[in-house]
This record gives C-alpha cells, sequence and structure tokens, in this order.
DNA sequence: CGCCGCAAGTTCGAAATTTGAACTTTTGTT
DNA sequence: AACAAAAGTTCAAATTTCGAACTTGCGGCG
C-alpha cells in the first residue's frame, strides 16, 4: 500500500527485505522506544517529535508486518498499547548492533549511554559473531557477507 | 549540510546518532555492497536502481562521516574508488544482525539466500549476546537495552 | 594533436513523502 | 449531559527523491 516507496524489496536479499520494514527515518526509533518499554501513541509522539500522521502510518505498517500487536486497553477502551510482538523482539540484536556502533564510533564526552544488560544477572552483555559449530567467538575482522546462492552477491 | 533532514539528531542516544548516518532508504544497502566489495559509483547505481544524485549524496555523507574512503584509482584517474575504512567495517554486526532477522522471520521460499562465514576457515559464523566478564552466551530473551545515565531511556 | 568514449557527477522539473497544525472521533469521568 | 483526553485524520506547505539529460575530466588511439 506504501511499498511503492520501497524499489529495493525486488533485490531478493534478506537484508532488503528487513530494509522494506524498518528502512526509513523513524521505524527503528520507534522500535528503539519500543524495546525499552514504551507502548502508547503519546509517548512516541512526545518522545520522537514525528508527526502524529507519519507515526500512525508507521505503527501501522510495523503492525501489519507483525513486529507489534495493537489492542485497546482493557480497563480504559480509549487507550491504545503497542505490545511488541516475538518477531519485533526479535529486532533488538539489530537495535543493539546499532547502540554498540554508536558508542564505539560517535562517542559521547559525558560517556557511555546506552548498555545492554542480562536482565536476570544485571550483567553487561555485548554481541559477537561465534561460530555455529562449536560456539567458539570469531572476530568481526574475519567475517564475511555472502551469498548462498550461486547468483553471487559480489560483482 | 542535510542533518536538518534528521531531527532525532537531538535524541542522546547513540542508537540516534548511528542513524543520523545510516538512517535513510539508501544508506545501508549501499554499505551491504561495500561489504560485499562494490567500490565504484556505477556498480552501485546499477545494482541498487538507486537515482545518480541521492548515490552522490549518499556516498558523500559516507565519506564525510568517515565509513568510506574515497580515491581515484592510481593506473586510471577517471575511476573512483570507495573503500570502506575502519569505523565503515564496524557496521558489519548491524548487517549481520539486518541479515539473521531477515532469513528468520521472512524466509524466502528457495532456502537460505545470505551467510556469515569465517573467511579462515569457511565456518558458518552467527550473531549472539554473550556476557562480557566470562564470554558465556546470553540468550536474547534476557537481554534488554537501557540507558546508562539516570536519565531514563524508559517512561 | 584531435577525436571518441566512458565513469562520475550535476542539474532540473515532476512526483512522492514528510511536516505541522488544526480538526474529528471515540470513550471515560464527573 | 458536559468535559477531557487519546488516537487518528486531513490538508496545504516544505522537503526529498526520481529520472533523464547534460557536463566534466581523463584515457585511448589513429
Amino acid at each position: 500500500m506504501d511499498e511503492q516507496g520501497r524499489p529495493y524489496t525486488r533485490l531478493n536479499c534478506p537484508i532488503a527485505d528487513a530494509l522494506g520494514i524498518i528502512g526509513d527515518r523513524w521505524t527503528l526509533l520507534i522500535l528503539r522506544d519500543a524495546l525499552v518499554g514504551v507502548t502508547r501513541f503519546e509517548t512516541f509522539q512526545q518522545r520522537l517529535g514525528v508527526s502524529r500522521s507519519v507515526l500512525t502510518t508507521r505503527l501501522k505498517h510495523l503492525t501489519d508486518a507483525g513486529l507489534l500487536d495493537r489492542k485497546p486497553l482493557r480497563h480504559d477502551g480509549r487507550r491504545q498499547e503497542y505490545l511488541l510482538s516475538d518477531k519485533g523482539w526479535a529486532m533488538l540484536p539489530v537495535l543493539a548492533a546499532l547502540a554498540e556502533w554508536g558508542e564505539a564510533w560517535m562517542p559521547h564526552a559525558d560517556g557511555p549511554r546506552a548498555e545492554l544488560v542480562d536482565q536476570q544477572s544485571g550483567d553487561a552483555v555485548s554481541l559477537r559473531f561465534c561460530r555455529e559449530s562449536d560456539g567458539t567467538k570469531v572476530p568481526a575482522t574475519s567475517v564475511r557477507l555472502g551469498a548462498v546462492q550461486s547468483g553471487e552477491y559480489l560483482r
């Protein structure tokens, strides 16, 4: 219904597929807020400063795409609640990777601003590349992104 | 010079900082291509189908932001080469997370299309959350994104 | 030298998107 | 019934993107 704006959807690549959903200026920030506990329209709007019409559109897309579930609050039918689905929670690594990149390469004078923690223990956590076979870590510098099909990404 | 278009830059959050650079419809795809080995203007343009004017603007932003280095080819001064800097390579986890999400949640009938490999061994690799202290893995379901400063992300 | 070709980039009008602000609707409260 | 608040809609103005043609700089070749 709006997918015309995402011409790269035909690139046959899982990254392009993902970007078809979250590849605009606001959606990842909406997801960030959702991951941090925001559930209501007005809260998203005030925190982000996004226009109401765009917020409506984005929330609808996220809902249609199955990353958010929209339901009226039981005890107050005026209010809606936008809750992350499993598919939405699964975006956490993307936001985590962005947060780590931002901390590492655009550090703020006042020190770190975001962190990943294990909610059980409170321990600090970070993203790493691990071998699928035995789980051992692989340095990011030796990881490559490639195509499975012989079609070849590269050129 | 164009940063007006990214109002969320003032959100004081490393994710917003990162999105100030890669938060539009094309930049992450340009980085994907760069990570996969594309270095030339015409190749980006043909692979992505993006307009030349937008591609020029995005490459300049990426260069100004220090994710790409632009240099004329030594043996043919007509051609430019856009090479990833360390700061650019550091975006690999973001693209990897997007690729994993796309494979997991928008699978393609013909099977997987992208993969992460250790270029040394050829082993399949994946992104995981690990405890900083001892390196043990933490399930994504128990990881939370939070603010360091008492300012609080949540609301 | 002089001509052709190509990669890179610029220009510009038309089309699409985003913004901001006001307005509408629906539901709860008193 | 009157009022308030959350969510969403509308619409004109501003911004961004698109597409296609055009310009520039350099190399190859006769």
